[in-house]
DNA sequence: CGATCCGTTGACGGTACTCAACTACCGTGG
DNA sequence: CCACGGTAGTTGAGTACCGTCAACGGATCG
């Protein structure tokens, strides 16, 4: 389950508020919910999954085929979903960012691996607690399940984005995207590589560059430091976006 | 919510078998499910829901931002889901057939496009009865949620097609998962145009033509007659499919 | 029998990929 | 302190795959 780039407005947090405080990560103060959650006499279960919480950059902590045990969620940093072909082509399916949930797969196999963008803490939840937590409260499906539909909207949108966009219509739309989902309109962070953007619009390395050359020279956008963006024309950006372009952006 | 080409362990029938016979369709004799569920008072709107259950072939029956207030199952024919840019390209999310469900979308608008590629009979299920039932029959929910992940997993696997396999690789898939949903291991229906497999696999029509004439041409498939298509080589087609190709087909 | 749609094939061109060189920026270690 | 290596990013030259434009054949239908 990926977190593409989108407003999502049935939130993990607003699911999981629901859970009694017994749900509680203990992990991770002040959190409720998808979190590891332990009594206090499963001590060394805890420490486990504290090792397991934190994950340096570049690390692949789920590969596409591995049973799939546990629930995430991300706490801390980015997270870059990925799937690969035998040769070594990669489609990165979504980066998550603190809040959301992955690993919630049918069939009880991760459909994609998952690689840490940056530093990243993550708490897991057993698969098996979950259904309980199913039965215990049946609105938590509801809400999970709008999430998951959420999500395939999210899907949807980028398929239109791989099969039938330019490369600049889709850098700019990443772009777009990007500061929407981190709640500001004229800045973004770009924690990933040239690479992963690459591996995200279906492009090249070099084509990703090349279109962010071509931005910053027709004043669409500017990248006042390494990882950041700042949008100077949105309009231009969003017509870029949809498509509706006359010739350049 | 589309249902694109894969296996779906989890099927909707198997999800509204459990429905009591209360809601079984009257317009569908036999069928249970998430079809019209009307009662005898009711007959004026069972004669609106049958007019509205049979689609001619290329009428467009959902346009994306139509309010969601129905969900829809197919009962026969082919129907396709597509997102439109503005100045026209097309990208076709998914192709329905009998049993699949869709309009259960996040935020009460459609998003994404509806039409019969063939004759279509549709049943359509009022949202708010839905709710009604989720509230009555909570393990359908859960159904449903797996049947939406699975959704969401055959989309990722579509990103990988759409931003990284070349054009004869997208085709090999694709007649490879269509022969697979069909049941059948060296045969496959087409029933939609080469327009619709184009917008579909991110091509244009004539690329997938082209495409079609040298997997005919290498003896990996034929087409014994219009819109059928015999799988020759499927170990051959799936290596293709697979990106495993040394050279070409 | 003309009209229309679907599909095929050809010629050509363009967008994006490949290969390659080069710079900038780190952190490491001499 | 600076040399060094590795990674990330930029830019250039050439190419290839696929898109565009166009012509044509076959099927269906009024």
């Amino acid at each position: 389950m990926s977190l593409a780039l989108a407003t999502r407005p049935v939130t993990q947090a607003a699911v999981f508020r629901m859970l009694p405080r017994a749900n509680a990560c203990e992990t991770c103060p002040g959190r409720r919910g998808l979190c590891a959650s332990v009594k206090p006499d499963e001590i060394g279960r805890l420490n486990a999954l504290r090792s397991l919480s934190k994950v340096a950059p570049g690390v692949t902590f789920i590969d596409e085929g591995d049973p799939a045990l546990h629930v995430f969620t991300v706490t801390s940093g980015t997270v870059k979903l990925f799937k690969s072909l035998p040769d070594g082509r990669r489609q990165i399916i979504g980066f998550l960012v603190p809040g959301d949930i992955f690993g919630f797969v049918p069939g009880g196999v991760h459909t994609a691996s998952a690689e840490a963008v940056d530093a990243v803490t993550l708490c897991r939840f057993p698969r098996r607690r979950l259904e309980q937590i199913f039965m215990e409260f049946p609105g938590m499906e509801r809400q999970l399940l709008d999430l998951v539909a959420q999500e395939l909207a999210v899907a949807q949108q980028q398929m239109v984005l791989l099969g039938r966009k330019t490369a600049p219509e889709r850098l700019a739309s990443f772009l777009l995207a990007l500061a929407q989902r981190q709640g500001k309109d004229d800045q973004a962070e770009l924690p990933m590589t040239r690479t992963d953007i690459a591996d995200y619009l279906g492009l090249t390395m070099e084509t990703v560059s090349r279109v962010f050359t071509v931005l910053k020279n027709t004043g669409s956008i500017a990248c006042p430091s390494t990882g950041k963006v700042r949008i100077l024309d949105p309009e231009a950006l969003a017509d870029l976006a949809e498509g509706l372009a006359q010739d350049d952006a």
